[in-house]
DNA sequence: GTGGTCTAGACCACC
DNA sequence: GTGGTCTAGACCACG
């Protein structure tokens, strides 16, 4: 089963989203692996607090994406093959490390401050 | 005249968001300082592409939360002193650093994994 | 014991609606009469290639309305007298035929036509 | 602008669909044309007391089959060559003339009664 | 209990 | 004002 205890949840980013990326990050550091159950959407949903189409949401999408398999009446399965999980990380860590180097630019901040900041607060 | 040449949109965060950010980081970083002149609603919007309500919006909240002075017919001003800078970092900083940090270690990757992608994907 | 011999399965609405829905044409209509016996949930949702569930949903609505009498461990028998049956055929005939004028209208059919449609689709 | 005067809500059936079908039978009966503008989502589902997103619902079914144009900001119109109301013709009658007829067979009439009733309530 | 769908209300971006 | 999206809650069919 699929803990979700290092959610921590944001705002200004859809709620569906970030269960979406929060599975996928999972997946591609192999935290998450192939035939791994995922939570019901009532299980999660009352973990985290949202609706349960939330969570059906991210659900729906990572199934359209091939990376769960549904069925009625039974706990949904990741599907995990080694091309899709190296696919993975590569997509995520390029958007996120992009993102993170646009922001710390925006602030002002030179390439060795930005480095030791994420040292300072990496735990 | 603040300008707005490293603004790159972002999806999954409302456009508004994304404006007001992009001026609270410059405020933070001290890219932007107190008495600056803010683009006109209609040029920024024409500049980055969207609707002149969207900008509006994103001014409305800066003024609400005084970060903004707007006199009608005048031109509008940033205003802040330092208590207002010094929040301003701390909490964008530790927000974001925070954030980063959590997505890195969700994928599996050591703080020096981390800090080498940074510093690959800088530029 | 009550055949289901014509029944169709439609789309766009609930299937124990649709299980409801023959029993009471079925006793309007006069095919089945008071005492008949009913198929078991069990023999009924083979049958019909849906969840047991859904037919006990329906069979249980039938039993509130007091159009059915069910007794533990034996069979379910239809309790039909005139008055039911006479409020039946009254409800569903007249809902029925005036939903179907109405589409028809909508279409742009006169009456004719629509009579002469009936007529051609009837078998 | 289209006009719902003739619209009356049925149980049973997805509201969504029956906003859906009560565009597609006045296309196929000519009395919505190519170019006619639609009702807003939100005069129609005050009209129609129900949310505007159930309404939103049928428009989006109806623009993904490419029977109506929407723009953000704009009204939605109508898109309908001669191609696309002979089928919708084809199709509505079809399954109406069908149904109906199941339904009269199961509620035990012949066809000569069916016709009748028909007659009775057709205004 | 499970997943899937329908209806609802609020918010966003745009004209 | 417009259309589009996100979150929410209830219900349906199924195991």
């Amino acid at each position: 089963m699929i803990g979700f205890e290092d959610f921590i949840m944001a705002d200004g980013m859809p709620i569906y989203l970030q269960i979406l990326l929060y599975i996928k990050r999972g997946a591609a550091a192999g935290a998450i692996v192939d035939g791994d159950e995922l939570p019901s959407r009532r299980m999660l949903s009352a973990l985290l607090g949202v609706n349960p189409n939330t969570v059906q949401k991210a659900y729906k999408m990572l199934e359209d994406e091939g990376l769960i398999a549904s069925h009625a009446g039974a706990k949904s399965l990741m599907v995990l093959d080694e091309t899709t999980i190296a696919r993975l990380k590569k997509e995520l860590l390029a958007d996120e490390v992009r993102a993170m180097a646009r922001s710390f630019r925006q602030m002002g901040l030179s390439k060795e401050e930005a480095v030791a900041l994420l040292d300072a607060y990496w735990e």
